[in-house]
DNA sequence: CCGGTTACGTTGCAACTGCAATGTAAAAGT
DNA sequence: ACTTTTACATTGCAGTTGCAACGTAACCGG
């Protein structure tokens, strides 16, 4: 075995400079080329690790996911230990949302995924599987805070939280294309909560 | 005045002709060429009525939105003299979800055209307009559902509206993403619909 | 010390890109 | 009839693209 290299941080190298032309300039702007001066490195490095380019869209995307899941599972570890139904979602949703710039980042490079795997289908199987947990998830909380009697219990678990994650993308969408006002988005979200949970129990 | 054409016309046709292109194959793969073979002319035609890229990108975004309001208001228009706002407005945003396939190849090129615009803030300028409109006209339907007495008072028509289009918007995005069946995207939206204006009200 | 494997860097190429330039045909004004 | 303006089509060019090919240097088991 000659020169060993972590393999994944290289890749992982990469796909960070990726992102960050990604978000600059949008996905269209990704090149082998662009890619690898943004890292620093030969194209031929780029090559290396990734036989083709789609390969290294692939690759970046799934980056993408992981580190937004990163970031969800560490802000709702800092909540403690038994936070109600309504705390955990509102504060997982919160940040998925792009309300500063590092994450209006991540949701530029998310927003243009989105477009690239519309177009490519068997790319986007995987992420199918991901959204059905993220629902079921959401789901189950929502009947958790029925059956403590912290939400209306006439609401269809299944669809508020199919609507929760559609509201969180929408805003999304909508903050990043400078339509809304993170505040805006905010407050929609929390009017949201408003109408799933009732109103009044604090925010956060 | 020599060889009158009508200039509008053939815009929109190559305009047509790039949104098919870019439906299939997502934005990256408009080319003046591409465009131009779509459309069965030449490359110099197309450089004819457009002189650059981004003049042919903009006037198709153009043409994206003029399509779904059309769609919208005829849509709207077939409901009859006075619609109950809930009508109005759930068959209003059924209308923008892209649950056809024609309203899929739409859905797509808009999806493509929020994530190029979301990197050229120039181009997006003109779009606050018209969401802010939309949110505008939505509370104002809400606010007069409030004064009837059709739906509940303690919201927020703003906060409501600003919702009601994020959801709209985000279980487009699922459902253009695959991630989302076009059932389950009109069962969130009517649920949506219930929790803003009580349930039992005729869907449509 | 040596063959083999890995990790790159460099070069080259065919295809494509946006766009400018040039050519041509036709219709309208004069 | 002649000029001008419009409506295209063709060609060309410099730049970029993904990718293959080749070269080389380092490292390691033998």
């Amino acid at each position: 075995m000659p020169k060993r290299v972590d393999h994944r941080e290289r890749r992982k190298l990469i796909a960070d400079a990726l992102m960050r032309v990604a978000a600059e300039h949008g996905l269209e702007a990704v090149s082998l080329r662009h890619v690898a001066t943004e890292a620093g490195v030969s194209s031929g490095m780029v090559q290396h690790y990734f036989r083709t380019k789609d390969e290294m869209m692939t690759f970046a995307l799934s980056v993408v996911h992981e580190r937004s899941e990163a970031r969800v599972t560490r802000a709702v570890g800092a909540l403690g230990d038994a936070p109600s139904p309504r705390t955990l979602l509102r504060t997982m949703l919160v940040e998925l949302l792009p309300l500063d710039e590092s994450r209006r980042a991540d949701g530029r490079v998310a927003l243009a995924f989105l477009a690239y795997t519309a177009v490519r289908p068997t790319v986007a199987a995987a992420l199918h599987q991901e959204t059905a947990g993220l629902v079921a998830f959401v789901a189950g909380q929502i009947r958790l805070a029925q059956e403590t009697g912290t939400a209306d219990r006439r609401i269809d678990p299944e669809r508020a939280a199919a609507g929760l994650l559609a509201i969180m993308e929408g805003l999304g969408v909508y903050v990043l294309g400078g339509h809304y006002s993170p505040e805006t988005a905010l407050t929609a979200l929390d009017a949201q909560l408003d109408l799933v949970f009732g109103p009044d129990e604090p925010g956060e």
